[in-house]
DNA sequence: ACCTGAACACCGTTCAAGT
DNA sequence: ACCTGAACACCGTTCAAGT
C-alpha cells in the first residue's frame, strides 16, 4: 500500500523469506494474543508482513491455516508428552496415562483457542490420530482389550488430550452477591443450594467456587478408576 | 428487490407478520435443513420472507440469532425430558438420571448443529443453567451432598445434555480397504491393531466400527457408576 | 410500528499482472 | 518462483428513508 522505506528495513526484522512454518506460528502467535476471532487472512498477512494473498503460496485456504495451528499445538504437546516423568505403561497404566494427559493439559491452557479448532476440524488430523495411537499404546501395555482401549477412547474423549468444553459455568460464582443469589434461588433452587453451600464451605471465597485443575482431575480419576474395574472384570 | 406481484401472495403462506419467535424457529429448521453455515441473516430473511434488515426489529443482532436457537432446543429438551418415562430420583437416581440423559440426546440427533452452538455461548444461557438444575435436583434426592454433585456436573459435562464432540473419528472405519490399513499400521500401529480386531470381530461389518449410541451409553454408565461409589463411600 | 434499500467495513478468494 | 493490487461474492450491521 504504501511504499517501503528505508525506516522501515530498519524497524522490520531482518526480511526472512515467507514459509509455511513461518505463516503457522505467526499464526498460533496471533491466536494466542488476541483471539481466534483475530486469525483472518489479511490480520495473519500483517502479521508476517506481507499481503493477504501471498499466503496462498505457502497455505491452501483458510482451513489449512487451521489445519495447521492444529499440527503446530499438537507438535507441542507430543514434544510435552515425550518429555514428562512418568512411570512406565507397562508396571502402572493409570500412572503413565494421567502424568501424559496432565501434561496435554498444560500446553492446551497456553493456547485456549485450541479446542475450539480442533473441534472444528472435519477430518481427523493425522497428529490426533498419533495421539491418540499413543494412548492406546499405554491402555495394551497396561493389559486392555482392543475392545477396552477402544470404548476407554469414547469415554475420555477429549479429554484424552487434556480438556473439556464446559457448558455450564455458574456465572455469580464469582460475585455472589446477596441479591443475584435471591433472584436465582426462585428459578434454581438447587444451584442456588450448591452455590450457597460452596460459599459456606470456603467463607474467605479466594479460591473461587471452581478450581477447574481439581475437578479435571477429581473426574479423569474418577473415569480412570473406571476403566481399571472393567478391565479386571473383563477379559 | 423485484416488486411483489400477485402470483407470489398467491404461492407464499399466507403473510404471517414477523416476530422473534417466528425467525427463531425458521434459523432452527434452516440450520437443520443447511447447516449452520448457511445460517446467515440474509438467508434467514428470505426464509421468512423479509430483507435482512427487518430481521434487527426482532433480534438484537446474529448472537442473538444463536441465543434464540439455543432457547428453543433446550425448550424442547425440557419438554422431552418431562415427558419420559422414568423411576423417582428417590428411587433410582441413576435411572432417573440416565432416562432423562438419553432423552436429551435424542433431541440433540435431531439438530446435530446444536452441540456446537452450545458451546460457542460466552454466557450460560438461563435455559442450560435450568436444566442443570433438574440434574443436581435428580442428584439431591438420589442422597448426593451438594459437594458431590457439584462435582457431578464437571464430571458429566456436555454428557449431562446427551452428547459429547468427538475429537477421534477414524476415518478408514466405514471402509477399510486393506491398503490403507497396511499404510497405517506402520504409523500408527496401535490403532491400526484396534481397527483390525474390531473388524475380526465383526466379519460382515454391517455394524460399522463405531456404534455412538452404544458407546455413549457405555461411558454414562461407566461415570454414574463412578458416582455412586463415591456417594456411598463419602456423605 | 414495522419494514426496506443503499451503503459501510469487513471477510475469503480468483485473477491477471508485476519482479 | 514468489509476491501483489484490484476485483468479486459474500458477511454483519448502520442509517436514513419509506409505509
Amino acid at each position: 500500500m504504501t511504499p517501503r522505506t528505508d525506516a522501515d528495513e530498519l524497524t522490520e526484522r531482518p526480511r526472512v523469506p515467507l514459509s509455511r512454518r513461518r505463516v503457522l506460528r505467526a499464526a498460533v502467535e496471533l491466536a494466542d494474543r488476541d483471539g481466534l476471532d483475530a486469525l483472518t487472512m489479511r490480520r495473519l498477512a500483517q502479521e508476517v508482513g506481507a499481503e493477504a494473498m501471498s499466503l496462498y503460496h505457502h497455505v491452501a485456504n483458510k482451513e489449512a491455516v487451521l489445519d495447521g495451528v492444529v499440527e503446530v499445538v499438537l507438535g507441542e504437546i507430543a514434544a510435552a508428552v515425550e518429555d514428562v516423568a512418568a512411570p512406565a505403561a507397562a508396571d502402572d497404566w493409570r500412572g503413565a496415562l494421567r502424568a501424559r494427559i496432565l501434561a496435554a493439559r498444560d500446553v492446551l491452557l497456553r493456547h485456549r483457542w485450541a479446542p475450539a479448532v480442533l473441534e472444528s476440524r472435519t477430518t481427523t488430523s493425522p497428529d490426533v490420530i498419533a495421539y491418540y495411537d499413543g494412548v492406546v499404546g499405554i491402555l495394551r501395555a497396561g493389559g486392555f482389550s482392543f475392545d477396552l482401549a477402544h470404548r476407554a477412547l469414547h469415554v475420555l474423549g477429549s479429554r484424552a488430550l487434556g480438556f473439556t468444553q464446559e457448558l455450564f459455568r455458574p456465572d455469580g460464582a464469582e460475585a455472589p452477591d446477596a441479591e443475584a443469589v435471591a433472584g436465582m434461588a426462585e428459578r434454581f433452587p438447587n444451584i442456588a443450594g450448591m452455590l450457597a453451600d460452596a460459599v459456606h464451605d470456603d467463607p474467605d471465597g479466594t479460591l473461587g467456587f471452581c478450581d477447574d485443575q481439581f475437578e479435571f482431575e477429581f473426574a479423569l480419576d474418577l473415569i480412570l478408576d473406571g476403566l481399571e474395574r472393567r478391565r479386571t472384570a473383563g477379559s
